[in-house]
DNA sequence: CCTTGAACCTGCGGGC
DNA sequence: TGCCCGCAGGTTCAAG
Protein backbone atom coordinates (compact mmCIF):
# COMPACT_ATOMS: atom_id res chain seq x y z
CA UNK A 1 0.00 0.00 0.00
CA UNK A 2 2.32 2.65 0.94
CA UNK A 3 5.02 3.96 -1.63
CA UNK A 4 7.36 6.78 -0.86
CA UNK A 5 5.34 9.69 -0.11
CA UNK A 6 2.60 7.81 2.47
CA UNK A 7 6.46 6.40 4.34
CA UNK A 8 7.41 9.96 4.29
CA UNK A 9 4.47 11.39 5.97
CA UNK A 10 4.28 8.37 8.34
CA UNK A 11 7.84 8.84 9.06
CA UNK A 12 6.79 12.93 9.49
CA UNK A 13 3.97 11.76 11.67
CA UNK A 14 5.45 9.99 13.79
CA UNK A 15 8.48 12.28 14.44
CA UNK A 16 5.95 14.94 15.46
CA UNK A 17 3.93 12.45 17.86
CA UNK A 18 7.37 11.21 19.51
CA UNK A 19 10.06 13.69 19.78
CA UNK A 20 11.90 13.06 23.12
CA UNK A 21 9.96 10.15 23.89
CA UNK A 22 11.03 6.91 25.42
CA UNK A 23 10.07 3.92 24.62
CA UNK A 24 8.14 2.21 27.98
CA UNK A 25 6.95 -1.33 26.82
CA UNK A 26 6.06 -2.91 23.57
CA UNK A 27 3.18 -5.62 23.27
CA UNK A 28 4.85 -8.14 20.45
CA UNK A 29 1.59 -10.07 19.40
CA UNK A 30 2.81 -12.64 17.11
CA UNK A 31 6.81 -13.91 16.19
CA UNK A 32 6.77 -13.07 12.37
CA UNK A 33 5.44 -10.78 10.06
CA UNK A 34 7.06 -11.54 6.16
CA UNK A 35 9.73 -12.93 8.11
CA UNK A 36 10.47 -13.65 11.87
CA UNK A 37 11.10 -10.81 14.17
CA UNK A 38 13.84 -10.29 16.11
CA UNK A 39 13.72 -12.43 19.72
CA UNK A 40 13.22 -10.90 22.44
CA UNK A 41 12.26 -7.59 21.05
CA UNK A 42 10.03 -5.76 23.91
CA UNK A 43 13.19 -6.89 26.34
CA UNK A 44 15.55 -5.17 23.60
CA UNK A 45 13.60 -1.92 23.07
CA UNK A 46 12.46 -1.09 26.46
CA UNK A 47 13.98 1.97 28.03
CA UNK A 48 14.92 3.38 24.52
CA UNK A 49 14.60 6.90 23.89
CA UNK A 50 13.66 8.04 20.42
CA UNK A 51 16.85 9.89 18.45
CA UNK A 52 15.28 10.45 14.67
CA UNK A 53 12.60 8.85 12.49
CA UNK A 54 13.23 8.95 9.08
CA UNK A 55 13.14 6.57 5.92
CA UNK A 56 15.03 5.01 3.47
CA UNK A 57 13.50 3.13 0.37
CA UNK A 58 10.07 2.49 1.92
CA UNK A 59 11.08 1.85 5.26
CA UNK A 60 10.68 3.44 7.92
CA UNK A 61 14.10 3.88 10.39
CA UNK A 62 13.43 4.44 13.97
CA UNK A 63 16.55 5.55 15.33
CA UNK A 64 17.48 4.72 18.99
CA UNK A 65 19.55 6.16 21.96
CA UNK A 66 21.40 2.48 22.25
CA UNK A 67 22.86 2.90 18.91
CA UNK A 68 20.13 0.92 17.18
CA UNK A 69 17.89 1.19 14.47
CA UNK A 70 14.36 -0.21 14.06
CA UNK A 71 13.25 -1.04 10.92
CA UNK A 72 9.63 -1.42 9.88
CA UNK A 73 8.32 -2.03 6.29
CA UNK A 74 4.49 -1.39 6.12
CA UNK A 75 4.44 -3.67 3.00
CA UNK A 76 0.77 -3.77 1.47
CA UNK A 77 -1.36 -3.43 3.87
CA UNK A 78 0.37 -1.85 6.87
CA UNK A 79 -0.55 0.91 9.14
CA UNK A 80 0.71 2.94 11.74
CA UNK A 81 -1.57 4.33 13.95
CA UNK A 82 -1.26 6.93 16.86
CA UNK A 83 -3.40 6.60 20.25
CA UNK A 84 -3.49 6.55 23.70
CA UNK A 85 -2.72 3.40 26.22
CA UNK A 86 -5.84 2.36 27.08
CA UNK A 87 -6.88 2.47 23.16
CA UNK A 88 -7.95 -1.36 22.70
CA UNK A 89 -5.26 -3.51 20.74
CA UNK A 90 -7.55 -4.46 17.70
CA UNK A 91 -7.58 -7.33 15.43
CA UNK A 92 -3.94 -8.02 13.09
CA UNK A 93 -2.20 -5.06 15.65
CA UNK A 94 0.81 -7.23 15.73
CA UNK A 95 2.76 -4.47 17.33
CA UNK A 96 2.19 -2.39 20.21
CA UNK A 97 4.66 0.68 21.11
CA UNK A 98 4.28 2.86 24.69
CA UNK A 99 5.48 5.61 25.08
CA UNK A 100 6.29 8.21 28.06
CA UNK A 101 4.28 10.53 26.83
CA UNK A 102 1.23 8.64 27.03
CA UNK A 103 1.05 7.82 23.44
CA UNK A 104 0.70 4.59 21.66
CA UNK A 105 2.03 3.65 18.46
CA UNK A 106 0.04 0.17 16.90
CA UNK A 107 1.43 -1.19 13.45
CA UNK A 108 -1.73 -2.98 12.17
CA UNK A 109 -0.85 -5.16 8.80
CA UNK A 110 -3.97 -7.72 7.58
CA UNK A 111 -1.52 -9.34 5.03
CA UNK A 112 1.26 -9.36 7.04
CA UNK A 113 4.12 -8.81 4.23
CA UNK A 114 5.45 -6.25 6.53
CA UNK A 115 8.59 -5.97 8.21
CA UNK A 116 10.27 -5.51 11.77
CA UNK A 117 13.67 -5.88 12.61
CA UNK A 118 16.40 -4.11 14.80
CA UNK A 119 20.21 -3.46 13.56
CA UNK A 120 23.05 -1.58 14.55
CA UNK A 121 23.35 1.72 13.12
CA UNK A 122 26.73 0.93 12.13
CA UNK A 123 26.34 -2.12 9.98
CA UNK A 124 22.68 -0.70 8.33
CA UNK A 125 24.14 -0.39 5.31
CA UNK A 126 25.03 -4.35 5.14
CA UNK A 127 21.72 -5.14 6.20
CA UNK A 128 20.22 -7.72 3.73
CA UNK A 129 16.89 -5.30 2.89
CA UNK A 130 19.48 -2.58 2.19
CA UNK A 131 22.04 -3.83 0.02
CA UNK A 132 20.49 -3.82 -2.94
CA UNK A 133 18.35 -0.58 -3.09
CA UNK A 134 18.69 1.68 -5.61
CA UNK A 135 18.84 5.56 -5.61
CA UNK A 136 16.50 7.83 -3.63
CA UNK A 137 14.25 9.78 -6.50
CA UNK A 138 14.29 13.16 -4.42
CA UNK A 139 17.56 13.45 -4.25
CA UNK A 140 20.52 14.84 -6.15
CA UNK A 141 21.24 11.10 -7.40
CA UNK A 142 18.17 11.11 -10.03
CA UNK A 143 19.75 12.66 -12.84
CA UNK A 144 18.57 13.11 -16.77
CA UNK A 145 22.06 11.37 -17.11
CA UNK A 146 21.64 9.01 -14.67
CA UNK A 147 18.16 8.12 -15.93
CA UNK A 148 19.17 7.94 -19.75
CA UNK A 149 21.96 5.11 -18.72
CA UNK A 150 19.88 3.15 -16.65
CA UNK A 151 17.26 3.00 -19.16
CA UNK A 152 20.08 2.69 -22.43
CA UNK A 153 19.54 -0.61 -24.06
CA UNK A 154 17.08 -2.15 -21.70
CA UNK A 155 14.45 -3.73 -23.12
CA UNK A 156 11.69 -3.97 -20.25
CA UNK A 157 8.60 -2.17 -20.06
CA UNK A 158 9.23 1.58 -18.30
CA UNK A 159 6.47 0.62 -16.05
CA UNK A 160 8.16 -2.41 -14.70
CA UNK A 161 11.41 -0.16 -14.59
CA UNK A 162 10.41 2.18 -12.46
CA UNK A 163 8.65 -0.55 -9.77
CA UNK A 164 12.55 -1.91 -9.29
CA UNK A 165 13.63 -0.82 -6.14
CA UNK A 166 17.07 -1.88 -7.26
CA UNK A 167 17.33 0.93 -9.58
CA UNK A 168 14.77 3.61 -8.39
CA UNK A 169 13.58 3.94 -5.02
CA UNK A 170 10.42 4.22 -3.24
CA UNK A 171 8.03 4.07 -6.27
CA UNK A 172 5.44 1.18 -6.22
CA UNK A 173 2.27 1.08 -8.38
CA UNK A 174 0.10 4.06 -8.16
CA UNK A 175 3.16 6.51 -8.50
CA UNK A 176 4.35 4.18 -11.60
CA UNK A 177 1.88 5.48 -13.28
CA UNK A 178 1.21 8.71 -12.20
CA UNK A 179 4.28 9.55 -12.84
CA UNK A 180 4.23 8.49 -16.64
CA UNK A 181 0.65 9.34 -17.36
CA UNK A 182 2.58 12.87 -16.07
CA UNK A 183 5.40 12.28 -18.36
CA UNK A 184 3.07 11.58 -21.26
CA UNK A 185 4.64 8.37 -22.16
CA UNK A 186 2.94 4.68 -22.45
CA UNK A 187 3.78 2.35 -19.74
CA UNK A 188 4.35 -0.52 -22.45
CA UNK A 189 7.11 1.24 -23.87
CA UNK A 190 10.41 0.01 -23.68
CA UNK A 191 13.08 1.57 -21.65
CA UNK A 192 15.73 1.53 -24.60
CA UNK A 193 12.99 3.01 -26.51
CA UNK A 194 12.90 6.62 -25.01
CA UNK A 195 13.87 9.83 -26.00
CA UNK A 196 15.51 12.42 -24.83
CA UNK A 197 12.91 14.68 -24.26
CA UNK A 198 10.58 11.56 -23.16
CA UNK A 199 13.64 10.96 -20.50
CA UNK A 200 13.83 14.53 -19.58
CA UNK A 201 10.20 14.65 -18.79
CA UNK A 202 10.07 11.45 -16.65
CA UNK A 203 12.98 12.68 -14.47
CA UNK A 204 10.52 15.79 -14.31
CA UNK A 205 7.41 14.09 -13.68
CA UNK A 206 8.89 11.53 -11.41
CA UNK A 207 9.75 14.21 -8.87
CA UNK A 208 6.74 16.38 -9.15
CA UNK A 209 4.52 13.24 -8.90
CA UNK A 210 6.17 12.05 -5.22
CA UNK A 211 6.70 15.44 -4.07
CA UNK A 212 3.09 17.01 -4.88
CA UNK A 213 1.78 13.66 -2.68
CA UNK A 214 4.21 14.20 -0.26
CA UNK A 215 2.70 17.53 -0.05
CA UNK A 216 -0.96 16.50 -0.17
CA UNK A 217 -0.03 14.63 3.13
CA UNK A 218 1.19 17.39 5.15
CA UNK A 219 -1.94 20.13 3.91
CA UNK A 220 -4.56 17.83 4.07
CA UNK A 221 -3.43 16.22 7.32
CA UNK A 222 -1.84 19.09 9.24
CA UNK A 223 -0.29 16.84 11.63
CA UNK A 224 -0.07 14.15 8.95
CA UNK A 225 -3.00 11.87 11.12
CA UNK A 226 -6.08 11.72 10.80
CA UNK A 227 -8.85 11.68 13.17
CA UNK A 228 -8.56 8.29 14.02
CA UNK A 229 -4.65 8.32 14.56
CA UNK A 230 -3.79 6.75 11.37
CA UNK A 231 -0.69 7.89 9.78
CA UNK A 232 0.06 8.50 6.09
CA UNK A 233 -2.96 8.12 3.90
CA UNK A 234 -4.64 11.15 2.66
CA UNK A 235 -6.87 11.94 0.04
CA UNK A 236 -5.46 12.07 -3.18
CA UNK A 237 -6.78 12.56 -6.33
CA UNK A 238 -4.61 10.33 -9.15
CA UNK A 239 -5.49 11.26 -12.85
CA UNK A 240 -5.39 7.48 -14.31
CA UNK A 241 -4.54 5.35 -11.25
CA UNK A 242 -7.37 2.99 -10.72
CA UNK A 243 -9.79 4.66 -12.91
CA UNK A 244 -9.81 2.27 -16.30
CA UNK A 245 -13.34 3.59 -18.35
CA UNK A 246 -12.92 7.17 -16.81
CA UNK A 247 -11.78 10.44 -18.17
CA UNK A 248 -8.78 11.23 -17.98
CA UNK A 249 -8.73 14.82 -16.26
CA UNK A 250 -6.81 16.54 -19.11
CA UNK A 251 -8.90 15.02 -21.53
CA UNK A 252 -11.50 16.60 -24.16
CA UNK A 253 -11.91 13.68 -26.12
CA UNK A 254 -14.98 11.72 -26.20
CA UNK A 255 -14.97 9.00 -23.94
CA UNK A 256 -17.90 6.81 -25.96
CA UNK A 257 -14.95 6.50 -28.37
CA UNK A 258 -11.89 6.11 -26.52
CA UNK A 259 -13.30 3.74 -23.60
CA UNK A 260 -11.33 6.10 -21.42
CA UNK A 261 -8.45 5.05 -19.42
CA UNK A 262 -6.96 2.32 -20.01
CA UNK A 263 -5.58 -1.17 -17.58
CA UNK A 264 -3.26 -3.40 -19.33
CA UNK A 265 -1.26 -5.94 -16.55
CA UNK A 266 2.27 -6.01 -16.30
CA UNK A 267 4.47 -8.35 -14.33
CA UNK A 268 1.21 -9.33 -13.02
CA UNK A 269 0.28 -5.97 -11.68
CA UNK A 270 -1.95 -3.55 -13.28
CA UNK A 271 -0.91 -0.30 -15.25
CA UNK A 272 -3.62 2.71 -15.99
CA UNK A 273 -2.89 5.32 -18.82
CA UNK A 274 -4.58 7.47 -21.08
CA UNK A 275 -3.78 6.60 -24.91
CA UNK A 276 -4.91 10.01 -26.05
CA UNK A 277 -1.87 11.51 -23.62
CA UNK A 278 0.79 8.97 -23.30
CA UNK A 279 1.99 8.14 -26.18
C1' DC B 1 22.63 -11.35 -16.59
C1' DC B 2 17.33 -11.14 -17.85
C1' DT B 3 12.34 -12.01 -17.65
C1' DT B 4 8.29 -14.26 -15.97
C1' DG B 5 5.33 -16.15 -12.74
C1' DA B 6 4.20 -17.79 -8.38
C1' DA B 7 4.29 -17.23 -3.56
C1' DC B 8 3.47 -15.01 0.90
C1' DC B 9 -1.67 -13.42 3.56
C1' DT B 10 -6.24 -11.34 4.53
C1' DG B 11 -10.15 -8.73 3.04
C1' DC B 12 -13.34 -6.75 -0.11
C1' DG B 13 -16.52 -6.21 -3.87
C1' DG B 14 -18.94 -8.22 -7.83
C1' DG B 15 -21.46 -11.90 -10.14
C1' DC B 16 -24.36 -15.74 -9.75
C1' DT C 1 -27.85 -15.03 2.09
C1' DG C 2 -23.58 -17.60 0.61
C1' DC C 3 -19.92 -19.02 -2.46
C1' DC C 4 -16.38 -18.27 -5.81
C1' DC C 5 -13.61 -15.31 -8.27
C1' DG C 6 -10.43 -11.65 -9.09
C1' DC C 7 -8.22 -8.02 -7.20
C1' DA C 8 -5.43 -5.18 -3.77
C1' DG C 9 -0.53 0.61 -2.72
C1' DG C 10 5.30 -4.99 -1.92
C1' DT C 11 8.98 -7.99 -2.17
C1' DT C 12 11.42 -12.43 -2.89
C1' DC C 13 12.40 -16.67 -4.95
C1' DA C 14 12.57 -20.28 -8.44
C1' DA C 15 12.55 -21.50 -13.09
C1' DG C 16 13.23 -20.83 -17.94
Amino acid sequence: MPELPEVETVCRGLSKALKNATITAVEQRRADLRAPMPHNLPRKLKGQAITAIDRRAKYIQIHLDGGSVLLLHLGMSGRMVIGKHDDQTGKHDHLVFHFNNGVTVRFNDPRRFGLCDLVNAQRIQNHPWFAHLGIEPLTSALTLDWLRQALRGRKTNIKTFLLDQRRIVGIGNIYASEALYRAGIRPTRSCGSLKPDEVTRLVTAIRKVLKAAIAAGGSTLRDYRKADGELGYFQHQFAVYDRAGMACPDCTCDIAKTGGIKRVTQGGRSSFYCATRQS
